[in-house]
Parts: C-alpha cells; sequence; structure tokens
DNA sequence: AAGGCGGGGCT
DNA sequence: AGCCCAGCCTT
C-alpha cells in the first residue's frame, strides 16, 4: 500500500469510479439475483457464491427461491429439505448456518434482514465477504466486500504484492476500498468489482485491452498483471480408499444411513461405508465390508464376489478412492438410530453427497443393462 | 495462522 | 494434475 499509486493520490479516483460504474452498466451479466435487491435473495444468492461460480449457483437459486420464496417459508423448513435443496452444491455448513440464521432473523428480528455491520455479522455463516456485499447490494451502505475476485482486481490495479492467502491481506484490501468506493451507488462499485474479476481480470491471461480501468492500472502499465496477485499454494490432498455396499431386502428395500451431524457431510446420507486402512487383496477386501456390514448392522449378507463399480471424487482437501459391492441382506436387520430401510422413491427424495449420487446411478446402470 | 469444509470447470 | 471459484468456522 505504502507504494501504491493510491496513497500517493497519483489515481485518479473519480474516474476510476466512473470508468467502472459505466463499464458495470452497459456489460453486467443478467443474473436471477439481480432482478431485485430483497435482502433476502441477495443473502441467499450471497452464501451460495462462497466459492462457488455463478453457472453453478443460477439453477440452485431458481429452484430454491421456488421452494421457498420468503424468510418465513424457508425458517419453517426441516433439515431434511434444507439439505436436500442444497445436494450437490457443496459445503453444506452453509445451508445448515442459513437455515439458523433466517430463524433468527424471522424470530429475533421481527423478519427484518439486519442493516448495520455490527448486527449483519453475528447471523451464523456471514462473515467479512457477505456482511459487505447484503449491506451494499440490499442496503446502500458503503460497505468493502472484498473476496477473491477484488483481491485479484485491486492487487494489480494498485500494485499490492501481499500474498492473498493470509489472512490478514484481506484487510489491506478492505481498507483500499473504503478509499475507492463510490458513496452514491456501493452495490454496483462493489458488484462491477467482482464481475470486472470474473470476466475481465481473470486469474490467468486477463483481458486487458478490453479492460475498462486500463487506464488505472499499475500492473498493467508495468506489465505485471501475469504475476498478480501473489498467492501462495497449499499442500495436496490425502488419498482415502474406502468400501462401500448397496444393501437390498428381500422386498427390494435399500439400507441407508445418515452421517455424524458433524464433520465432513455433516447429517447427509449414504450407503454404509468403511475405510480400509492397507492394501489388501481382492477377496479379503470384500470379507472385510462383508464382517463389518454383518457386525455393525447385526444381520446377515451376501455379497456379490466382485465390485460394480469404482468411483473416486476430490474434495478440497482429500480423496475418496471407493470400491462399491452390491448385496443382500438375507436377515432382518437391527435398526438402530440413524440407519433406515427405504424404497427407491424415498432414497432419491433424501440427500446424498455427489460421491454416493454416483454408486447409486452406476447401481442402477447396471440393474438396467443386467436384465 | 492454519486447516476443515464440496464440487465442478478450467488450463 | 493443479488451480480457482462472490468464504466461514474452529482450533
Amino acid at each position: 500500500m505504502e507504494e501504491s499509486k493510491l496513497e500517493h493520490q497519483e489515481m485518479n479516483i473519480q474516474q476510476f469510479r466512473e470508468d467502472l460504474l459505466n463499464w458495470f452498466v452497459e456489460e453486467q451479466r443478467d443474473l436471477p439475483w439481480r432482478k431485485d435487491n430483497q435482502p433476502y435473495k441477495v443473502w441467499v444468492s450471497e452464501i451460495m457464491l462462497q466459492q462457488t461460480r455463478v453457472d453453478t449457483v443460477i439453477p440452485y437459486f431458481e429452484r430454491f427461491m421456488e421452494e421457498f420464496p420468503t424468510m418465513e417459508e424457508f425458517a419453517a423448513a426441516d433439515e431434511e429439505a434444507v439439505l436436500k435443496i442444497w445436494e450437490g452444491l457443496g459445503y453444506y455448513s452453509r445451508v445448515r448456518n442459513l437455515h439458523s440464521a433466517v430463524k433468527e432473523v424471522v424470530e429475533k428480528y421481527n423478519g427484518i434482514v439486519p442493516d448495520t455491520p455490527k448486527e449483519i455479522s453475528k447471523l451464523k455463516g456471514v462473515g467479512p465477504y457477505t456482511a459487505g456485499a447484503i449491506l451494499s447490494i440490499a442496503y446502500g451502505k458503503p460497505e468493502p466486500a472484498v473476496d477473491g475476485n477484488v483481491m485479484r482486481v485491486l492487487s494489480r490495479i494498485l500494485l499490492i504484492e501481499a500474498d492473498i492467502a493470509k489472512p490478514s491481506t484481506r484487510k489491506i484490501f478492505e481498507a483500499a476500498v473504503r478509499t475507492l468506493i463510490d458513496q452514491s451507488n456501493p452495490s454496483y462499485f462493489n458488484q462491477a468489482l467482482m464481475e470486472l474479476g470474473a470476466l475481465i481480470c481473470t486469474p490467468t491471461s486477463p483481458a486487458c485491452l478490453l479492460c475498462p480501468v486500463r487506464e488505472h492500472c499499475q500492473a498493467y502499465a508495468n506489465g505485471k498483471e501475469q504475476v498478480l496477485p501473489v498467492k501462495t499454494r497449499k499442500k495436496s490432498v490425502k488419498n482415502i480408499s474406502l468400501l462401500s455396499a448397496v444393501l437390498k431386502t428381500a422386498d427390494n428395500l435399500y439400507l441407508i444411513r445418515k452421517r455424524p451431524n458433524e464433520g465432513l457431510l455433516a447429517n447427509l446420507w449414504e450407503f454404509p461405508t468403511m475405510e480400509v486402512t492397507v492394501n489388501k487383496q481382492y477377496s479379503t477386501q470384500r470379507q472385510a465390508l462383508s464382517r463389518y456390514l454383518e457386525q455393525q448392522y447385526d444381520t446377515e449378507i451376501q455379497l456379490e464376489t466382485g465390485s460394480f463399480t469404482h468411483v473416486d471424487h476430490v474434495f478440497s482437501h482429500l480423496k475418496w478412492s471407493m470400491d462399491v459391492f452390491a448385496g443382500e441382506i438375507a436377515k432382518t436387520v437391527n435398526l438402530q438410530d440413524g440407519v433406515r430401510l427405504v424404497t427407491e422413491q424415498e432414497l432419491e427424495a433424501l440427500a446424498f453427497p455427489v460421491p454416493h449420487q454416483k454408486i447409486w446411478k452406476a447401481y442402477k446402470d447396471t440393474q438396467k443393462s443386467g436384465e
């Protein structure tokens, strides 16, 4: 910051705002959450957009608003419905926190989303970025909304070389935004910075020749747009080998279980699964899975000889490598808490993480081709 | 400050 | 095979 044009007052801030906003007025994308600025809609869209691309979010946002048009209706929903609407979107704690926070707004704030940084930041799942986004977009308040786009764009325009992977760096950019932000239209100013990051000032090969604020960009002037922002990289993911089973009773019911209420994929449903710690022989794996299932569910199980599918799935911090067996439950199951026997229709109405959706799809494909 | 927490689409 | 994405929470 010390060496930036911003502090030396060399930058024409008025002209920068005007160029940025004029571009946004002309070029902004037609997105479903831009039809109006209702705080509830802005809120839902901002939660969905955390670490998630616009194109991915669009259909989820449409379905969400169709199912839960008001905060009151969302607040009244049960958790299964809440998880189902989020199924496949990832980072499921987002929707658990959103549900909790919307209930709080309905109960304690008379259904009005708070409009101050202090109050809105207390809501679960509303961090510095989301607070600023809601306050500026829904309420027109001149608060910074610094996300990955904004840090990338401003690191280039202002030639800021701080490592954007560090949590503390965000404060530098918030300070910059407080100086730059257009007081008469903070909503468009914040959205324009993000839109510019998404459409022009992209992570690799930014389209500088099309950039509306190229004349204000210090990185472009110094040929540094390709080396900014500075970002240290994270280490690679851990591999985990799993064995799963699609188990069916003679009555065509499937055995599923609910994951623990915290941690990875909390409260989502899955097919019974065990982790394998060592690389064992094929038949031994099948035996290990069989023993695990019979002990776990106090029943007798006949697994088919070979696994019918293999599923690889990469998360942000680990990788699942799953071998999946089909089997029949020979005896009555002792149903513990969080374990259910369900029909196909019931199964498909519950929320499953994508790797287990892949298993189900592969299973149904084998049923189809096997007939 | 560092790591957990999804999933998909680029390069 | 990484990297990135309209981040937040816990430790």
